[in-house]
RNA sequence: GCCCAGAUAGCUCAGUUGGUAGAGCAGUGGACUGAAAAUCCACGUGUCACUGGUUCGAUUCCGGUUCUGGGCA
C-alpha cells in the first residue's frame, strides 16, 4: 500500500501558504516546505516566510533550518524531506509538500536519484576557468565528445548546465543524458495528489507589486542590511535570492532605492513566470485558479479530489 | 496671445535624402534532474497625433488643428 502525499505547488504570491494551512487543519496534515530560500534563518520578510501566527499551530518543516552560509540543494532537501515524511506518517498524519521550487518537488515526488559523489569543486572551477578564458564553446565542444545526446539538448552558453554534465561524467564515468533519461522514466512511489495553485496573470502581478511594497514597510531593507552586517556576503546562494540581491547595488551606492525596488519587482514577475512554466511542463495535477474561486469552494474541490485519489 | 521644440511599439527614444519602420527596457513562450529565487534560449505590425495639400506614392515635404514641454509677454 503506497503511502499518501499531498503536494501543493504554484508561483510566488499566489496564496500557497494560506491555502496549505487551511488544508492542513482540515485534514490533520503537517507541512514540509519545498522552497530553496525559506530554509534559511534570518531571511523572513524577503522570502515571505510563514509567521507563527499564520501557521496557527500547524507544524512546518524545512523552514529556518540552515544558516545563510550553509549549503542547501536538492539532494539535501530530498534526504531531509523523506525523513520528515516518515515521522509524519508514523504519527498517522499526512505530509503536505508545499512550495514554489518545482525542481525540489519533482525530486521528492518521483524520488529521483542524486548519486552521492565526493564534493569535488576543483573540476568545476577548472571548467569555469576554461569557459572564462577560452569561451563557452570550448567547454561545450568537450561535452559534445563525451555526451553528444546531452550536448544536443543544452545551449552552449549555459555554462552552468554544461559544467554539471561534464562534472557528472568526470565523477561517475557515466553519461549525464543516460542518467537523466532513467530519472524521467520514474513513477512516484507515493499515493500522491498534486495541486497547482495559479492565478490570472494580471492579478498575480498586482499581488506581487503589493506584496513587495508591504515587505518594504515591514523592514526588508533592514533585514538585508542585517544579513550583510552579520558577514553574509553577496556571493552566497542565499544572498542571490530575489529580494536580497537587488539591494546589493543600492547599498554599494550604485543605484537608487527606487531602481532597486523596480528591479526586484521585475525579477519577481519573471520568477513567477518561470515557476508557471515548470509546473505546466513538468508536473500533472489539479490546477486551481485562486483568482476565480472563493476559499470555501476551493477547499471543497480539493477535498473531493483527495477523496477521489483515496488520499483521505 | 506670440515664439520655439516635440507628438513613432506598454515605456524611453532612434530612423526613413518620399517607396508604410527599429533599438533598449517592459512583456510572452520555452529549457532544466547535486547552485533551481540559479543558469540559459527564442520571440518586435505599430491608425509613425489628427486633418488637408503637393506627389504615381507621404509616417517622412508644406499648411492647418489638437495635445505636451520650454521661452516671451
Amino acid at each position: 500500500m503506497k503511502r499518501p502525499l499531498i503536494v501543493i505547488g504554484g508561483p510566488t504570491a499566489c496564496g500557497k501558504t494560506g491555502f496549505s494551512i487551511k488544508l492542513a487543519k482540515e485534514i490533520g496534515g503537517e507541512i514540509i516546505s519545498a522552497d530553496s530560500m525559506q530554509v534559511y534563518r534570518y531571511m523572513d520578510i524577503g522570502t515571505a516566510k510563514v509567521t507563527p501566527e499564520e501557521a496557527d499551530g500547524v507544524p512546518h518543516y524545512l523552514i529556518d533550518e540552515f544558516d545563510p552560509d550553509e549549503e542547501y540543494n536538492v539532494m539535501i532537501f530530498q534526504q531531509k524531506a523523506k525523513a520528515y515524511m516518515e515521522e509524519i506518517w508514523a504519527k498517522g498524519k499526512i505530509p503536505i509538500l508545499v512550495g514554489g521550487t518545482g525542481f525540489y518537488i519533482n525530486a521528492l515526488l518521483y524520488d529521483n536519484d542524486f548519486t552521492e559523489t565526493e564534493n569535488n569543486t576543483s573540476y568545476r572551477e577548472e571548467c569555469y576557468k576554461l569557459a572564462r578564458e577560452q569561451g563557452p564553446d570550448v567547454l561545450y565542444e568537450r561535452l559534445q565528445e563525451i555526451d553528444p545526446e546531452y550536448a544536443a539538448n543544452i545551449h552552449p552558453n549555459n555554462v552552468k548546465r554544461v559544467t554539471r554534465a561534464l562534472e557528472y561524467h568526470y565523477l561517475t564515468g557515466q553519461k549525464f543524458s543516460e542518467h537523466n533519461a532513467e530519472q524521467k522514466e520514474k513513477e512516484t512511489p507515493y499515493n500522491a495528489a498534486v495541486i497547482i495553485l495559479t492565478m490570472d496573470r494580471e492579478k498575480l502581478y498586482e499581488r506581487i507589486e503589493l506584496r513587495i511594497d508591504l515587505m518594504l514597510k515591514q523592514g526588508l531593507l533592514e533585514e538585508v542590511k542585517g544579513l550583510l552586517d552579520r558577514g553574509y556576503t553577496p556571493d552566497l546562494v542565499s544572498m542571490q535570492g530575489i529580494g536580497y540581491k537587488e539591494f546589493i547595488p543600492y547599498f554599494n551606492g550604485e543605484c537608487t532605492l527606487e531602481e532597486a525596488v523596480t528591479q526586484l519587482k521585475t525579477n519577481t514577475r519573471r520568477f513567477a513566470k518561470r515557476q508557471l512554466t515548470w509546473f505546466r511542463r513538468q508536473i500533472d495535477g489539479l490546477w486551481i485558479d485562486l483568482s476565480k474561486a472563493t476559499g470555501e469552494e476551493t477547499l471543497e474541490d480539493v477535498l473531493d479530489y483527495l477523496k477521489e485519489g483515496n488520499i483521505l
